[in-house]
DNA sequence: TGCGAGATTGACAGCGCTGTCATATCTGAT
DNA sequence: ATCAGATATGACAGCGCTGTCAATCTCGCA
């Protein structure tokens, strides 16, 4: 029995006789033989590998991406490797660095703003890449994404309509995506003459509850409350709707607040939370189906945008 | 120039002449050259790997224990390879077989309960185990964990401590841990004479806000309500919370609710959530400074068990 | 009975790096 | 000028698998 034979039997078990096949997986359980999957790499030079770069496993949204991710390639016989880059542009670089190094047969990531190296690396690399989150100007290949300064400037209409004028906007970090929402904000306030700097409240921090809450009774010690606050989260919403209740505003009678990306908790606060309906799940999908596109078409450096839909969900805490 | 010099260049700087390094830095940049980490790992027989398999990335104790273990492994220059179990007995096994194949120096594993086989791949190994988030009857190698079994007992006690009778215990799925707080809970009500089926509250589906919410409302159905609910963690606990006050329940005046692990939102939710805090991050870290001393003292099989403290905050939602 | 197509199995070399040991080069003290 | 000892570079083989192609076996059919 050659080690050829053995490689075959685990890879392809019909391609080998019954008796052999049997015979090897006894050995195999026996002894609890693994394949190096390393060499397997090295030989093969396939790593039947697929890299996903995220900036945090702290938000919800992204462990949503993630699954869809895994779900898609899973089955098909790739491995998806995590990187976390905790929004830094450097620890991205090393992300990357680090896939390719893995020989990753694609590599998709959040966000669209790299650095000027990380970029020239996705590039030369020659392998798929899906940028996603976000609607990218120069997409390196494919672009999975949500128009985020849209979204914010529909948000921010959508709160206009209700003949508010002081719509503020609250926000945690200020990465990538919360610029491109505060943009949009900015862009419908200023279409309506009403933007102010002094609406924009923000504390440094990840976005969460906690947050939301502490931003909200900051908000609150100011002379001159906003009728309106768009978060950028549900979860700086969640905070600051229950911060609000917690100091006596009323929701949405005194303040009125919108979150974004409706997250499973919006319907069910209290009172419910109005928000922003993004596609994580599918955004997830489509960049595991388009990588293994192109892997199977051979056409890595393919250039496509696919913009996914936000929808304002109404609920309570907004008329 | 020779391709070891290259190699000892790029992972011993300081062991080649200074032109050298430069000449080969530049080269490197030129070419977008990236070592094949496989072939790294085949030749010289380490991966500098260390793998880690969580049940799911939805939960943020999750995300803050693999923080830690981040942030303790990648600056000694190991990778983190982290593999998701989805909570089910085949997908840890497949996950063991994929880290195992990476030839991961060691592997950190949430829970104690594995099958059989995945037993013995793990003993089979011969590398540093570590098993997290629970007390091991029998642990296969290090165990940092939470007397979760007894964390349960504490909580219940503190809210019968209180006067309370009809104590109720609401959880979603029952993964390994929340059977053991479960455990934990009717000891302590059997203790007291006071165990009744009737006020374990569940709904299968993953723990979270939104589920605490429906459990809530089912409780409330109910002709005799309890006095005080102890959920399984603070998702369901804050759910139960927002449900209790929108349909006009005081908290605590006529139902007191206890969460768990502490989340940071727990202190400013309205009123705020009595919680037991538990310490994911510190579990992480050491989990990872556990398998990073196995690994040098050469000792892969050492046995030892760390518990972790767990203490009970009291805050508004309970008296 | 003999032959060829298809099914099984095997030999060989090489994937890209690194451990080991050997060689070349340099330094400064004698 | 010489040489021990440090410093810098190189040659070689092999890590454990798999792609490729060759060899062998099986069996139906002429």
């Amino acid at each position: 029995m050659s080690p050829i034979t053995v490689s075959r039997a685990l890879r392809n078990p019909d391609m080998v006789s019954d008796e052999l096949r049997q015979r090897i997986d006894g050995a195999v359980n026996k002894l609890g033989y693994v394949p190096n999957i390393a060499a397997s790499r090295l030989a093969s030079s396939r790593s039947h590998a697929i890299g996903v770069i995220v900036p945090t496993l702290y938000n919800v949204i992204f462990a949503e991406f993630l699954q869809a991710l895994h779900e898609v390639l899973l089955p098909v016989g790739f491995q998806v490797i995590v990187v976390n880059s905790r929004y830094s542009i450097e620890e991205e670089e090393n992300a990357i660095r680090t896939l390719l190094g893995q020989r990753v047969e694609a590599i998709v990531i959040v966000g669209v703003n790299h650095s000027k190296l990380a970029r020239r690396m996705l590039i030369q690399s020659r392998i798929p890449v899906v940028e996603a989150f976000q609607i990218a100007p120069e997409p390196i290949g494919i672009n999975v994404g949500l128009d985020q300064i849209q979204a914010g400037a529909d948000a921010t209409r959508f709160l206009l309509g209700h003949g508010y004028r002081r719509v503020g906007f609250v926000l945690g970090q200020r990465d990538e995506r919360a610029v491109e929402r505060l943009r949009g904000y900015q862009l419908a306030m200023e279409e309506a003459g009403l933007f102010d700097e002094n609406l924009i409240f923000s504390q440094t921090g990840t976005s969460s509850i906690a947050l939301g809450a502490r931003v909200m009774s900051e908000i609150a010690t100011h002379a001159q409350l906003p009728e309106a606050v768009f978060c950028i989260d549900d979860n700086l919403a969640l905070g600051a709707l229950q911060e609000s209740r917690r100091i006596g505003l009323k929701v949405p009678g005194d303040i009125a607040i919108l979150g974004f990306h409706d997250l499973e908790f919006a319907a069910c606060a209290s009172p419910s939370l109005s928000s922003v309906a993004t596609q994580r799940y599918e955004m997830g999908k489509l960049a595991g189906e388009y990588a293994l596109r192109l892997l199977n078409t051979g056409k890595p450096g393919e250039r496509r945008t696919v913009k996914l839909d936000h929808s304002i969900v109404r609920r309570q805490s907004t008329p």
